[in-house]
DNA sequence: ACCTGAACACCGTTCAAGT
DNA sequence: ACCTGAACACCGTTCAAGT
């Protein structure tokens, strides 16, 4: 599983194979099926591994510190392995709750308790749960479009490749070369963060 | 192009091969070589066709309401096509910008113009333009992790599967399936729009 | 009982051979 | 000039044949 991963952070997602794994293993290709079932449950697998880097502790005393260090924390893991970061976020997509590996269930479950211990409702903690993973995961995905083409680069707007686009329709892009990669991305998190932590705060009983 | 996303639509993302696409076509599989280059310029492809859909008028009156009508256009694209989603929000990763394809940057474009009309400076608009973005493609990735195992079953928690998961350590999830169940992606996308806004507005200066 | 090689039905892509 | 079939180097997966 961690040699996979290792495949993975080398050479992307797609040279991912059971062949090409077995082969790092110095074992046969099929010796695989021993530990998974399918080359779905091996992405599966490497998935779970990465979550297991992020608990979250349902509890933790201050719950907003530990929202923002399970964030933080993600959002590292992200950055560490982005190759890895299509199978993170698309791997549970059309995949059913119920039917998903524990490993992947684990993050919600922690999630919940803590809003509950926070004082939350039911209802409020599933809006709250899917707010704060809908933010994190569309903060990364939004992140991790800033990758550059030519890092040896000093022009921003060459080191973007935006100087291949059609001047006339893209003048905006173009102009914005600088701004966009000044872009902060821990700094960024940490505001959509307050900005789901005043109105969590918003939906508690006011004693809190 | 549009009998790509057919094929997707109806078997997955998985099943969309040249060989099977050439099929579908009536044409020898390297005939589509013709079109496309790669199988990743047939995926660019696919994904523009979608793009091309929920185009964002820089000329709007109402820059607000612009927002929130592309946001929910996008949002239902999203579950019109769920086995296209992968793609859409994938394909751009660790793509530079500069090298992806045009329809692909149009949108931001557009944003990007729309936001200094309405009044942000460019800093503030490449900030606005990553929030919009990442707060849509959160929330659409959210919004689809709710597919349902067992369409047919009335019970919430049968319905997600629920009922497989260890009782002592998922107590949480298991009372919530209802809640769960209940959730509306729409109002929860205006309620992340609404916050967006607001905190766009704060940055405009004070004339507006 | 465990492992594995060959085999099957697929891939994306190349290229020489057809028209 | 255009198209295409066979071919190449890969896949994931099955299964009978080895130990």
């Amino acid at each position: 599983m961690v040699t996979a991963l290792e495949l993975i952070d080398v050479e992307g997602v797609e040279a991912l194979s059971l062949r090409r794994l077995a082969q790092a293993l110095d074992r046969s290709a099929m010796a695989l099926y021993r530990h998974a079932e399918n080359k779905g449950d091996l992405l599966d697998g490497v998935v779970e591994l990465l979550l297991e880097q992020v608990v979250l502790d349902a509890d933790a005393p201050a719950w907003q510190d530990e929202l923002r260090r399970v964030a933080h924390r993600f959002r590292g893991l992200a950055l560490e392995h982005p190759n890895a970061v299509p199978l993170l976020l698309a791997r549970s997509l059309s995949t059913p709750l119920g039917l998903r590996p524990l490993g992947m269930l684990r993050p919600l479950e922690a999630f919940l308790q803590l809003a509950n211990r926070a004082g939350l409702d039911d209802a409020a903690a599933v809006a709250a749960c899917r707010s704060f993973f809908g933010l994190l995961h569309g903060h990364v995905l939004d992140e991790l479009q800033g990758v550059v083409a030519y890092p040896e680069e000093r022009d921003d707007l060459l080191r973007l490749g935006l100087h291949r686009l059609p001047l006339g329709e893209f003048p905006r892009m173009r102009s914005l070369a600088s701004a966009m990669s000044a872009y902060d991305g821990a700094a960024q998190l940490d505001r959509l963060l307050e900005a789901l932590l005043v109105s969590l705060a918003a939906d508690l009983p006011p004693s809190g």
